[in-house]
DNA sequence: ACCATTAACTTGACTACCTCAAGTATCGGG
DNA sequence: CCCGATACTTGAGGTAGTCAAGTTAATGGT
């Protein structure tokens, strides 16, 4: 037989979580070494350009009064400024400085664990995981 | 080309970020719908047999002394057991009770996106998936 | 056998994270 | 203009995490 019987779903769900956990590991263990928590990093991580709180609270799948602290937090130390919204007073955008970017940029080529593990690959695997992990997520996104 | 220039490695960590993200939330939702914090969750789904506190500290890579408290709030609910023990006094073992293990089996079968998820790969596609994470997880897994 | 070292666990103090309820300011539609 | 909805903050309360210190027990060397 060519496939030796797919793995049981329950051992792909350990494997998947065991994944996500030792990537998770190796994110805050790298934004530790840049004085940030593993939070604080992937709220700087989502800003590619200016977000309002609330897109913030959404996209970490959490309370918006939650992102006042830790915007708080990052502000204090000058990686993130808010700027009000000129379309609508009651927003307050985040955006990241200079510092932010560079900052989590440094972050994310921190990541030795990943870079090893990703690097181990060669193209051709790359492609198949790229392509088998979108699909996952896709099916991981909306609602059931 | 038959492949079309396979991924960055940028956009394979974003995404395996996001898979893990998407992973965590799902896992964590199931347990707060039996009444548990996805850390505790966690704690509860290493129980496949006694482990010392120690241990415990080891498999979630934290202080000692988070255990402790972690495993109070399981034992006030009557999820999990100190045992003493027998070869070495310094030593608890935690152990899950019945009420305990039936928790955590109805947590990993009410993650239903993840389910979904795995549920739209054929068999092919899992041992494939199965594979390249399982490579994955080996890199990841030790030290750099 | 004895003592020093080391290891397992707990406690206490302190911070970060997170939610909910309530409050303030603003927006937008009738 | 007023009413309801939306964005954000504040405060209370609980969980999660670290570090330092303390207790108890195992262990190794002499």
């Amino acid at each position: 037989m060519t496939a030796p019987t797919s793995p049981t779903k329950e051992r792909l769900l350990e494997l998947v979580a065991a994944l996500g956990t030792a990537q998770w590991q190796d994110f805050s263990a790298s934004a530790a070494r840049h004085g940030l928590t593993g939070v604080q990093a992937k709220l700087l991580a989502h800003l590619k350009g200016p977000v309002p709180m609330r897109g913030l609270a959404t996209l970490l799948v959490c309370d918006a009064s939650n992102v006042t602290g830790i915007v708080d937090r990052l502000e204090a130390r000058g990686l993130v400024r808010r700027e009000p919204d000129p379309s609508d007073r009651r927003v307050k955008n985040v955006v990241a400085t200079d510092e932010g970017r560079e900052t989590i940029r440094r972050v994310r080529a921190g990541m030795h664990a990943t870079h090893t593990a990703l690097d181990a690959l060669d193209a051709e695997q790359r492609t198949a995981l790229y392509a088998l992990l979108e699909r996952l997520r896709d099916g991981l996104r909306p609602g059931s």
